[in-house]
DNA sequence: CGAGTTGTTGATAGTACTCAACTTGCGTGG
DNA sequence: CCACGCAAGTTGAGTACTATCAACAACTCG
């Protein structure tokens, strides 16, 4: 349950920070970073399937997501973060948990909403990150809503594969997921065994595979076919903020 | 087809706007209304089940709903506007059409842009809304992916009520809810015929009674229940603007 | 080498979909 | 004023997809 090989690195100084170009604070200026360190509380440092109690941060390094219970008891997992991703916790009943050992930065609510306050650019990044956590929740609302398993499956596989490769994390023809097939099941709505079946099928037919923490884009044309994948998604209506 | 007895009324001056105190512009002071109407660059009205072309509007009276289609021709509801909402179209493939006739002030992007950039407090309340829309479709995700019909459906029901009633347009026993069955059953992810079995067993139990564009919450308890409804929506961990 | 977690597979039961009528309500036009 | 035409709502029968239950295999960790 302990990292082995690599162990997961911790943000250091924000001027340097790697993942700046794809989080929150991309929009302030190399001159202006000394401001970002005085919203950050804390590093911290949270080993995988342990739960996050921050309750705002910008992960670092690692992928958590975001689930909750239904009353009798299943889970639905509603999203999965990546490095750069601004996490809120708890604006309802919903939980946040470590993926694989992640890192990340505390951030002081007041003082980030005093920067948003006096930056609007800064407002208007945290605008963009929403519109894309939105743009994001839309689709899987059309998958849980309208596509069968294999659907489903190849939209989210797709999703995740897409939001790396943004983030040089992933070449065209696959990248390492973390997920176990638990976690595509409860993201999907899917019970465990039938999210394995769908798998199944995808190896089979040649058109993906997903093993240890591995995925292989075989026929990426059939994927989307299956996916009933929607081209790129558009850049948002309001926000345009960084590159 | 057409209106009958109370036609759509349109919108008039921002300072005395109805919606407002529910709408992006409640963090305007009064004294700066003037700059909203610089921001409106026009003001629309549109039949119902007509497509809205403006990509960016409140709208003022009236619903309206944001859908998708998958390559097989099925349709996916992904949010109900009620008055006062902030609409965008097309951050992708998604289309807006009117559910009812409906009347709405069209926002010039680039004025709507330039205003946010020059006060935060409205950029703040535009995240705010879009964290509202964010969690809305979280809870819509976890029904699609951890509820069946009659939860789906009650929990709808639900959320459409509290949110009339949040604009005071409903009261503790019901609401009016000018939707077909149709639409439910393409925002739940249902066959039109499920969603009138499922309405059918809420009207046999006691439970509620949806028709003739009227809801009746017979029991909310037991529908609460169904619904596996989790209390009330926290407020948003970041932007606390206005009430 | 166990013990537990994750992944696989098969059989069976449910839930929801599809197809096909048929009913209601309502507006138009004869 | 009533017939027709449509949209919306209902109902029933049969089918398909997915969940559940139960083993069992593969792997990881200690």
């Amino acid at each position: 349950m302990v990292a082995k090989n690599s162990p997961t690195p911790l943000p250091g100084s924000c001027a340097a920070c790697a993942v700046r170009p794809f989080a929150l604070f991309r929009v302030v200026p190399q001159a202006r970073v000394g401001e970002i360190a005085r919203v950050r509380s804390a590093v911290r440092l949270v080993r995988a399937n342990e739960a996050i109690r921050d309750s705002v941060f910008t992960l670092y390094a690692g992928w958590a997501f975001s689930w909750t219970t239904t009353p009798d008891g299943r889970r639905q997992i509603l999203d999965f973060h990546l490095p750069g991703d601004l996490v809120e916790r708890s604006e309802d009943g919903a939980e946040v948990s470590a993926l694989t050992d992640v890192s990340f930065c505390v951030l002081a609510k007041d003082r980030l909403c005093e920067f948003m306050g006096r930056d609007p650019g800064l407002a208007l990044s945290y605008a963009d990150g929403l519109v894309r956590d939105r743009a994001r929740l839309r689709e899987r609302l059309t998958s849980l809503g309208r596509r069968d398993a294999l659907g489903r499956v190849s939209h989210l596989l797709l999703e995740l594969h897409g939001r790396l490769a943004r983030r040089g994390g992933a070449d065209r023809s696959g990248a390492p997921l973390p997920l176990k097939q638990a976690h595509l099941a409860d993201a999907l709505g899917l019970s465990v065994e039938h999210a394995n079946r769908a798998l199944a099928v995808l190896r089979r037919d040649g058109v993906a595979s997903f093993q240890k923490g591995r995925l292989d884009l075989l026929d990426r044309t059939a994927m989307e076919e299956l996916a009933g994948w929607s081209t790129a998604p558009a850049p948002p209506v309001l926000t345009r903020v960084g590159a």
